[in-house]
This record gives structure tokens, C-alpha cells and sequence, in this order.
DNA sequence: GTATGCTTTCGGC
DNA sequence: TTACGGCCGAAAGCATAC
């Protein structure tokens, strides 16, 4: 058993980078992909930016009233999602990718995980080459640029790919780990957050070095053993989490908007059983079934809330949903006052509809 | 004490 | 000055079982 070798692929600014390809007008303006709510003219957010929409403050998440402000002195386009679009685009590249895998695993639409350990032989000269040709050929199918990041494991290739992007390649073999992750902010770790980061500033923790001699019984008291100790393995490069091919999702979801905020059960639930709908079609559409429901709401002041209830047995019994969805919402609301700005319902605790069966075959035939 | 399951919140893209 | 999406998975926090 050889070391392994693993790569992070992550397209550049996969949204706004597509629009670009599709009107190549748009070239060296700042493109804004925005996700519209519909409530008022600009309402919504950002979703994606190109690096020229970037040098003005223009990122994703933030408000596209923002982002026009930001860009009223220049001749920037704003256009909305076309996820179905991107997703088509997406499948093409992952498709590509995992040829060059021993292992695949697609994280999201615009990045995946690469094995490449018996490929490459574990020769790290063999990897760069290799990543340098699945650049190449992504871009001559699909005339988009990618940043890849190759290391011992997820966690190196993760912050090798952040480390130069666009259109970037950064390859750390193992005995540059330590020097390579050292003098990083220990923010660019996955699981640390701006929250985590400011609670590890308190304790004089900054960089990752700083991370790796911290004390770690001390760790252990802030931050419970199981994270300390993520926390410690992290700062010194070491990372097992295999690469693993994903399967079905483990939750599917909508959630939308409302035309207003309110407290108002009869206002929410035509669009929450709306989106009960929603959520059924693509559970059937994968053949699943589903032990949980949840609803969240989206409060006023942007809090986030949800309630949940779990069942006895899977199913995917759209009335069910739609019973229980109103059985949430009437207890969420009686026991609060916030109002509601958005509103969503998710299933999770997802399953093969034909396993069940199974289950039940076995059970009655057996 | 550890494992497991459920609910809720956090955070990345 | 403010402004504010729609997903997903991971983790925290808690309860219960062994």
C-alpha cells in the first residue's frame, strides 16, 4: 500500500465563466450571476462573480443592490441563473474528470476529488503532468479554465487548489506539506469558519503553525476532542478522509421567497405545500422515499430556523409531506414571533424506494 | 463512557 | 447607509441505549 496521491479540480467561477463563453461580448466586463427572489426589482443575491466584477468588492452572497453599487461607474452585466444550463455544461466536465480518476468524487457542481494514486504510480512528476493534460483537455472541450490542486490527501489538495486561481496548478509533495500549510491563515481550513477563526484568535491562533503548537489539551477543552483533534491532524497535513464516489444526495430541498414577511399561516402554507410539491417530484424522479421532513424559515432579520419530524417508516406520500409540513409550520409559529421572510421544506434520512421493497419482499417471501 | 439517533444550526459554493 | 438566494453536507447539541 502506497501513498496516495489526490487532486482537487475546481473550475473558476463556473457560473459567470459559462456566461462568459456563451457571449464572449462580455469578456472583460464584470459579470454578476445573480439569483433574483422576485420580491422587488433587485432583490436576491449574488451567486457568482468574474475576477473583474471581484477587483470592485463583487462576490458571491452578497446583495445584487450591493453589487450594483459597487459597480455603478462601469459597464457591468448582471444576468440570472441559468442553472439547468450549468448543470448540463457540469456533467460534460465531471464526465471528463473521471476518466482520469481511480477513484471520483463530484463535491459539487464545480469541484471534485481525483485518486490518482495508481495512475500516477504515487510519482508526484507523473501527477503534475497528469493534472497539466486534464487542464488541457477540459479546455479544449469545453474552452473553460480550471485551478487544480494536487497533494497526500484531501486536505492539502483542497487548499493547493485555493492557492493559485485562476486557470492554477499547485502541486505539494509530502515532505513540502508542512512548509506549505505553516505560514497559511488558519482559515483556509476546511470546518474553520469565521466563528471558529475569531475563537481561535482569542487563544493567539492565527496560522496554521500557530495551530500546530498550540497545546492541544487546551484545544481539547475549547473545542471537545472530536474537533481538537481534527483541528491538531489539520494543522500538520494529515488528512484520511478516503476519496469516495457519492452516490445518491443524503437531502433534497426548495426554498423560496415570499412576497413580504409574515407570521400569516394562511399566507405560508399555499407556498409551502407548493413546495412540498416540488420536493416530492424530484424524490420520485430518483426513486427515493424519506424518513424526515423539514421545514426551515428564513426569518426577518436573516436568522435561520427549522423543525423537523421523523417517521416510524420511509415513504414518499406526498399528502403525508403536506399533513406534516402544516403540523410544523402551526407549531413553529405558535411558539414564536418572527416573521417570515423565506420559507423551505426538505427530506433527508433518503433511501432506495426499491430497497424497501426489498425489505418487504424478503419479509413476506422469506 | 461510548455509540447511536434526532433536531437544529453553521458554513461553503 | 442599507441592501440579502438556494441549495448542499457537516457539525453541534442533546437524549437515549447499552
Amino acid at each position: 500500500m502506497q501513498a496516495r496521491i489526490i487532486m482537487l479540480v475546481d473550475l473558476d467561477y463556473f457560473f459567470a465563466q459559462i456566461e462568459e463563453k456563451r457571449n464572449p461580448a462580455l469578456k472583460d466586463k464584470p459579470v454578476v450571476v445573480c439569483v433574483y427572489s422576485g420580491r422587488t426589482k433587485d432583490s436576491g443575491a449574488v451567486s457568482t462573480a468574474n475576477y473583474v466584477a471581484r477587483k470592485y468588492g463583487v462576490k458571491s452572497g452578497i446583495p445584487i443592490s450591493l453589487a450594483k453599487t459597487k459597480l455603478k461607474d462601469v459597464d457591468a452585466v448582471f444576468l440570472p441563473v441559468d442553472k439547468e444550463y450549468y448543470s448540463k455544461v457540469s456533467e460534460k466536465i465531471m464526465n471528463i474528470l473521471r476518466g482520469y480518476a481511480d477513484i471520483f468524487e463530484q463535491v459539487s457542481v464545480d469541484e471534485a476529488y481525483l485518486d490518482v494514486s495508481q495512475k500516477t504510480r504515487g510519482s508526484y512528476l507523473d501527477a503534475s503532468e497528469l493534472a497539466a493534460r486534464i487542464k488541457d483537455d477540459v479546455f479544449n472541450q469545453q474552452k473553460l479554465t480550471c485551478s487544480i490542486g494536487v497533494g497526500p490527501n484531501k486536505l492539502v489538495a483542497k487548499i493547493a487548489a485555493d492557492y493559485q486561481k485562476p486557470d492554477g496548478l499547485t502541486v505539494v509533495k509530502p515532505e513540502y506539506v508542512l512548509r506549505f500549510l505553516s505560514p497559511l491563515p488558519v482559515r483556509r481550513l476546511v470546518g474553520v469558519g469565521r466563528k471558529t477563526e475569531q475563537r481561535l484568535e482569542t487563544l493567539g491562533v492565527k496560522t496554521i503553525a500557530q495551530l500546530a503548537r498550540f497545546d492541544i489539551q487546551k484545544l481539547v477543552d475549547v473545542f471537545g476532542r472530536n474537533l481538537a483533534a481534527y483541528f491538531h491532524n489539520a494543522s500538520l497535513g494529515i488528512d484520511e478522509d478516503p476519496v469516495e464516489e457519492r452516490g445518491e444526495p443524503e437531502s433534497l430541498s426548495k426554498i423560496s421567497t415570499l412576497k413580504e414577511d409574515t407570521n400569516d399561516i394562511t399566507k405560508i402554507l399555499p407556498v409551502a405545500y407548493h413546495l412540498c410539491e416540488e420536493v416530492h417530484k424530484k424524490l420520485t424522479q430518483r426513486q427515493l422515499v424519506c424518513r424526515s421532513v423539514s421545514i426551515y424559515v428564513v426569518a426577518s432579520d436573516l436568522g435561520m430556523h427549522s423543525r423537523s419530524k421523523t417517521f416510524e417508516n420511509p415513504t414518499s406520500d406526498l399528502q403525508l409531506f403536506k399533513d406534516t409540513v402544516k403540523e410544523l409550520f402551526e407549531k413553529f409559529l405558535a411558539e414564536t414571533d418572527l416573521q417570515a421572510r423565506r420559507v423551505g421544506v426538505k427530506v433527508s434520512n433518503l433511501d432506495k424506494k426499491e430497497a424497501m421493497q426489498k425489505q418487504l419482499t424478503s419479509f413476506f417471501g422469506g
